[in-house]
DNA sequence: AACAATACTGACGTTTTTGTCACTATAAAC
DNA sequence: GTTTATAGTGACAAAAACGTCAGTATTGTT
């Protein structure tokens, strides 16, 4: 979706977040982790069984790249691999919290439409 | 990036949201019409000098479509389009602003980080 | 030696999104 | 009747995003 900040001196802070936030799962997987911390990823799966195994780990990896996880490995058989979100990115908590909340009422919104239509 | 709501039921607050929000340049034309209100495209297109104006339309109609946006059509020549926020979509306010704040929060974390490995 | 569970990676093809180019409509002004 | 400005549309190409499949690594258990 994006043109990332590494690519690109962005001029306004809007265009910085998209940058890095405007993935088409991160917002989600950053809900994720905002719900429960840390997660492995077949947890993070379990949250999000709609997005392939691949592309869950590409956002991960951009994602940290970005420092917006950080991601642990324990050397241990199976192995266990840890995320979470990091400070920079605990700070997107009132972002994820102003969409789902306008979610909510764009939700509430469809519904009278639906209602009214419906009527006449 | 995104699959809209007319074509799947979601679930969850924030994926409905971000089924209308999630365009490429949505955020962005939001953004404008909480600037300045009403603009017409030509004058959207110089607030956003990087979306060419193919692109620029058919978020507009996605925008106005999801009733995001209203599209005002005055019958003069030449034509004069205006655009301006519905109450649901002025509702889009705290998004905006959270990204904003967020991205000078990253700037500034980015420009840390990037003194700290000069420095090493 | 085969199998198990977890977390991956690489190659490749498909789909979606985005961009480009050329074109239209309008009515007034020249 | 040609030009002007604004706001478009249609057809298509290019690029980016996404998904699928098969495969790797690890080491303890059977």
């Amino acid at each position: 979706m994006v043109i990332h900040h590494k690519e690109k001196t962005f001029f306004t802070s809007k265009d910085l977040a998209l940058s890095v936030i405007g993935g088409r799962w991160k917002i989600a997987i950053i809900w994720c982790l905002l719900q429960q911390s840390p997660l492995r990823l077949s947890e993070i799966q379990k949250y999000l069984p709609d997005v392939n195994q691949r592309m869950l780990i590409r956002q991960l990896r951009e994602l940290e790249e970005d420092k917006i996880i950080t991601r642990v490995v324990y050397p241990v058989v199976p192995p266990k691999v840890e995320y979470q979100l990091s400070e920079i990115g605990l700070l997107l908590e009132p972002v994820v919290t102003s969409i789902c909340d306008w979610g909510d009422n764009f939700r509430e919104f469809l519904k009278e439409n639906a209602d009214k239509t419906s009527v006449e």
